[in-house]
DNA sequence: ACACGAACCACAGCG
DNA sequence: TGGTTCGTGT
């Protein structure tokens, strides 16, 4: 037991109390994890098995790493048989083995959130009502909340507060959507995110007998990151712990940032009500970050009025103060920083996966691949489009969920005319409408129609029929093949891999790389399991994909590089050097965010939780002007580069900087003559106003004769642009043209923009304006 | 039924 | 910018 040696003492009386209800307050970089594994092992440690433990963690990537070490302290083996993972993960475990109590099979469906959003949106269309009042992803927020509230369908429609607010926001029948969409996911097998939590309060509250089985199973409970749990997961949590009150949670309250969906830091507050003889442990010292940056975040959290008082501080060094830079254009924040990481490297010998760039949005990702990519600077960037909801990948699994589930209305939707076999959309409404005139799937319908052919002709049905042979032989082949035998049999009977195969163009290389890509995880799957001796059916690598993020494929040829990501998706995580991108009014603080106190609160909490992420060296940087909706605009430097105490800042953006070339060569732009200087609006606070409307092509009158001294000039016709010539693009700004290409109708003209680089125009569309 | 172009919309964050 | 949907022509 040396391992209590390496801790401190808050630390290891945290550790080493593991009965009763414990509330461990962990500020950023105290340890936490740390105190959490160890608890866990020393748990094991006492005699206690594994299998009564449950831990719930934030993501899969923390369970697994925890695994890890806590395998290192005691035994792998054992370390496997914990029952540790997501709230998702563990419950949609527990609901597969308890479904027929709650009238779901065993092998329902997972739908992710653009399965819910398509299936919103046709039953938003069924009901004919109109889609740009009840658009589908407000719909899909407004059930989602209800669901964490455990509000159901039917104690939804009867909520008059509910009631009231949908009516005031003129969409009174989100209730009527919310029964449809219940039923339609009950009819085709499926569960969304929100109902795995939901439907485990069910059947707690519904199966008291099951419930008191899983309060005898897990004597123990830990939670991870309870600030950031909702009203439904706290409900479990005390469920489980009813009886025995061995249960430790572990939050902080400064860095709760995921209200949005939810979660409540009164659950952190209102722990000591539910567990009146409850233990709490401050970890108050932070072993991560330099006393300037506690210090600095400190500054910040404080302006927060709700929060529980704790003092957090730092005994490494002083360290650098955090640095600001200013930025004339978004695209020059993305140089900016793409160059300081070069020169940061270099100058202190530091690896790429030392740094990382953090921002608000995952929209402004872009413009720093493309800066980094310039320098040759590797990078690996989190969020966005994730590879489990790239179009061929979904499709792909699509084959696999009818094949294990083929009630699985979304998957049906998906792959009945993909690859094209020709059934239409008619064809596809028509099976819709009759499996809800027969409350049944479309699934069930097709499998009727020799009896009952709903009007599709002949030739249409005889085309249904061999789809569904396809699809029944899959089936067939479950229980003999192993996940990968059949994955691959789907891909090549189904013609997924010719149809990309021969698609020769970039994206379809890449589509193609990405489905090997997946049968090689599949392969994987098959074989750990084997080794496990772990069920090794393509139903059991589907049990796990739905609740698979991109963070849970890491590769080893993506360690060393820059971290691209979210704030939101950085918790938890820390980097040496941090560059925190975009701090301007109406980005962070989002101009979502900043109408109420909480909200702007939470913003600030985010802020907190991203300066808390650096151990060495900070830098906040901010643009005067960015491109945002397709429009230019100029926002003000965020509020919150001013509230971090200055004595813990570098002010030197105040003097004007100079970033205009000496000794950089990515700033050629500048030292071009030809260019002319910013447009006067640059320095206007808001956009100008008098703007055409995007969409429509600014054509006047073109007599030629008058082009020549018509300084605003607009062009009818791609010949009348030659290189040379100054422009000026709605979009770029001004810019002189270099050279043209191509044939009449799609002339493509390569300009040098001022702030945004070289640019290729097709001119057809191009919005300009010659100026000179 | 399908292919293509044009209009429209989006950008909050996550499992 | 880019993905999606809608309307049109084949």
């Amino acid at each position: 037991m040396e391992y209590l040696n390496e801790l401190n003492p808050v630390q290891r009386e945290a550790v080493e109390n593991i009965n009763g209800a414990s509330l461990v307050i962990a500020g950023a970089g105290s340890g936490k994890t740390r105190v959490l594994t160890y608890r866990i092992a020393h748990l094991l440690n006492q005699k206690i098995p594994a299998y009564s433990i449950l831990a719930l963690t934030f993501t899969n990537k923390a369970a697994r790493e925890m695994k890890e070490r806590i395998g290192n302290l005691v035994d792998q083996q054992q370390s496997q048989s914990l029952w540790m993972g997501t709230f998702h993960s563990i419950f949609s475990k527990i609901l597969r083995y308890e479904a027929e109590h709650l009238g779901f099979d065993s092998n329902f469906t997972i739908y992710d959130t653009q399965d819910s959003r398509n299936l919103l949106r046709a039953i938003i269309r069924e009901m004919q009502l109109d889609d740009k009042v009840y658009k589908a992803n407000e719909v899909l927020n407004r059930i989602s909340s209800a669901k964490n509230n455990l509000v159901t369908a039917n104690a939804y429609s009867q909520n008059a507060g509910i009631q009231k607010i949908d009516s005031s926001n003129r969409r009174p029948l989100i209730f009527e959507i919310y029964k449809k969409y219940s039923q339609r996911c009950r009819q085709a097998n499926a569960m969304d995110f929100d109902d795995l939590l939901l439907q485990t309060n069910i059947l707690f509250k519904s199966k008291p007998e099951i419930l008191a089985k899983y309060q005898n199973k897990f004597k123990y409970v830990l939670v991870d990151e309870y600030q950031d749990t909702n009203y439904s997961q706290y409900l479990i949590v005390k469920k489980l712990a009813d009886n025995h009150k061995n249960v430790c949670v572990v939050g902080d309250d400064a860095q709760s940032i995921y209200s949005f969906r939810g979660a409540k830091i009164e659950n952190i507050l209102n722990f000591k009500n539910d567990y009146p003889n409850y233990k709490l442990y401050k970890l108050e010292q932070n072993y991560r970050s330099t006393q300037n940056i506690v210090n600095a975040a400190n500054s910040v959290i404080h302006k927060n009025r709700d929060q529980i008082k704790k003092i957090s501080f730092s005994e490494n060094e002083e360290g650098e103060k955090i640095k600001v830079v200013k930025a004339l254009t978004d695209h020059e924040e993305g140089y900016i920083v793409a160059n300081a990481i070069y020169e940061e490297r270099m100058r202190e010998h530091l690896q790429y996966q030392d740094f990382a760039i953090l921002y608000r949005t995952n929209a402004q990702s872009r413009i720093f691949e493309e800066s980094l990519r310039k320098l040759n600077l590797p990078y690996k960037i989190y969020g966005g489009l994730s590879f489990y909801q790239r179009k061929e990948i979904k499709d792909l699994l699509s084959y696999f969920r009818m094949t294990v589930n083929p009630n699985d209305e979304e998957a049906i939707k998906r792959v009945i005319n993909y690859p094209k076999r020709g059934i239409g959309d008619t064809t596809v409404s028509k099976l819709q409408d009759a499996a809800t005139q027969n409350e049944c799937s479309i699934w069930d319908v097709i499998c009727g129609l020799n009896q009952r052919p709903y009007g599709i002709n002949s030739g249409t049905i005889s085309k249904l029929m061999k789809f569904a042979a396809l699809i029944t032989d899959f089936q067939k082949r479950q229980d003999t093949d192993t996940a990968i035998d059949l994955a691959n049999y789907i891909a090549k009977t189904t013609g997924i891999i010719q149809d990309l195969y021969n698609d020769r163009s970039p994206e379809g290389v890449s589509r193609h790389e990405n489905i090997q890509e997946l049968l090689n995880g599949i392969q994987e799957f098959t074989q750990n399991s084997l080794e496990e001796g772990n069920e090794l059916q393509l139903a059991n690598y589907l049990e796990d994909v739905a609740l698979l993020t991109d963070q849970d494929k890491d590769k080893d040829e993506d360690r060393n590089k820059v971290t691209l990501m979210t704030i939101h998706s950085a918790k938890g995580l820390e980097f040496s050097h941090l560059h925190i991108v975009g701090l301007e009014e109406d980005l962070f603080p989002s101009q979502m965010a900043t109408s109420t106190q909480q909200e702007l609160e939470e913003e600030r909490r985010l802020f907190y939780v991203a300066l808390t992420r650096a151990e060495t060296k900070v830098t906040l940087s901010f643009a005067k002007s960015r491109y945002k909706w397709g429009n230019m605009s100029y926002p003000r430097p965020s509020r919150f580069i001013n509230e971090i105490d200055e004595k813990f800042m570098d002010l030197q953006y105040e003097s004007e900087p100079d970033f205009s070339g000496a000794g950089n060569e990515n700033f050629q732009s500048r030292t071009d003559s030809e260019i002319v200087s910013q447009p006067k609006r640059f320095e206007a606070k808001q956009s100008f106003s008098a703007k055409p409307k995007l969409n429509q092509p600014i054509i006047r009158n073109n007599t030629s004769s008058s082009q020549a001294n018509d300084p605003n000039f607009i062009p009818s016709n791609p010949e009348q642009i030659q290189s040379g010539m100054i422009v000026e693009h709605q979009r770029f700004g001004k810019g002189k043209v270099l050279q043209m290409e191509g044939s009449k109708p799609n002339i493509k003209a390569t300009v040098f923009f001022q702030n945004v680089g070289q640019k290729q125009l097709l001119l057809k569309f191009a919005k300009l304006k010659i100026v000179g």
